[in-house]
DNA sequence: CACATCAACTCCTCATGAGGTCTGGAAGAA
DNA sequence: TTCTTCCAGACCTCATGAGGAGTTGATGTG
């Protein structure tokens, strides 16, 4: 049985619509992937006008619960089968190379030298628009194709002029292997800066994301022991498609922690 | 000058009008906090109906940039002063009582023994429904008054029925401390969950948020060197409020990680 | 069989109009 | 002065109607 199609009268209309096309979906009567009757169709069953239905979906998109697509349908949302990704990327078992996750395939959309992002050029501190070498990747999904995670790296000249990092090919060992054999230093400490924001620019049509929707933005600083900025690096997901699992030791009495605490 | 009231005629008519806003914001031209002009004057002034407004403010909402408040008007919505928390409350300057950030005042709303929640369940590994102590506060910015953290800890009834943890009175020490003297066991490793999704049930009216935005959800598990779990807490932001920032060392060659990658 | 065409269906845009609710300040009363 | 009452202005709800644009699948043609 669904769609009652009766309206308590509690409440504005839509969101009384928005409450039970919820619920057909929280108790999985309106199973994942599957498609919502038309707008039209659902304006007759709760006997409203069609804005009224729409509202009530623009409900449901902004929970992140449906999608729609123009001129198919709107559609309960898939499992959010979220990647899960540590915290830490210097797991050293630094010659295992598993620097690939099995289930993405890496594309280096860019390689090579052009103007710092003033985001980035703040954690380098350097003037922004300065030149440092850039490597952009875009990470798919293997088996559907879908577009799971954007990232960037930017070096420094210094360590990464003339050098291959500078060719569009993805490299075979990780990133900061390649620098620490070229610069001759060692990455010492590390700095993750993370912030959720709206999606912003191209980004809601490369994630296929019905737009307003929230970002994970993640800004990667890491420092030679004699505190120079070896790499920033980003990483871009959709919030929703991701969950952060970190493991960690607590330190005991007397032990100096390693992370810093901040507040 | 301001609201050029032009449309290029490139694309949907609130999206265009979307982007001027936006672009005022963005310029400072409207700053944080100040009103933006009626939805019937925006109307008059771009030469479209009402609606079509409104539907652009509604971008605006989702992107974060702007707040409606009924029957006062439209605002840009304050520099998104964040707070920054880190990743790792066992600083063990054990000792040192800087429990409270001085900005943010602890409330206990609640203490004493209740059901586990779904979510909690899992991560305990005990049967939903069981009870244990639940402590749950409400961290408000000291300053203006606003709810800013939503927090709950959740301890077994073998280590804290009966104990002080059941009184709604704000410890002065750290909750750790408190477990690892009640149970004389100590603090060895963690787990944190975190995800984001969107705000659900009263968070959208506790938080003052417009609805379907963004929460940051993170589960704190600690356990003992024998692996019994000690505690689980979980904490609640709004999204947009929390920036993290993450210190660590990086391991050299032959470390073992003290965190553990997962993929 | 392969391909182009077309129609039906869907969601999207946008106008107009009417009424409602909430807020804050002005006007008036005590 | 202080309190209450009232009202204009603002955002919110919801109906109706028209047209546009994207997708899909059936149809027809080669």
């Amino acid at each position: 049985m669904t769609f009652p199609a009766t309206l308590s009268g509690r409440g504005p209309k839509y969101l009384q619509i928005a409450d039970q096309l919820r619920a057909e979906i929280q108790s999985g009567d309106l199973s994942p992937g599957s498609r919502l009757p038309a707008e039209t169709e659902l304006a007759d069953r709760f006997h409203v006008s069609p804005p009224t239905v729409r509202q009530a979906l623009a409900v449901l998109r902004s929970e992140w619960l449906i999608e729609s697509r123009h001129g198919v349908g709107t559609f309960v949302r898939e499992n959010r089968k979220r990647q899960r990704r540590s915290r830490n990327r210097y797991g050293r078992a630094r010659t295992d190379q598993r620097l690939l996750n099995d289930a993405l395939e890496h594309r280096i959309v860019f390689a090579g030298r052009g103007p710092v992002p003033l985001h980035i050029a703040e954690a380098l501190g350097v003037e922004p628009g300065s030149e440092v070498v850039i490597r952009r990747r875009h990470l798919h999904d293997k088996a559907t194709g879908q577009l799971r995670e954007i990232g960037a790296s930017y070096v420094p000249l210094s360590h990464a002029a003339g050098t291959y990092l500078e060719d569009a090919t993805v490299v075979r060992k990780a990133l900061f292997l390649c620098i620490e054999e070229l610069s001759g230093k060692t990455y010492h400490r590390a700095q993750d800066t993370t912030v959720i924001r709206a999606a912003e620019h191209d980004e809601p049509g490369l994630f296929h994301l019905a737009g307003g929707e929230a970002i994970l933005h993640l800004v990667h600083t890491a420092r030679s022991a004699d505190d120079e900025v070896l790499e920033i690096s980003e990483s871009i997901w959709p919030a929703d498609q991701v969950v952060f699992i970190d493991e960690y030791d607590i330190p005991q009495h007397g032990e100096t922690p390693t992370s810093r605490s901040e507040i």
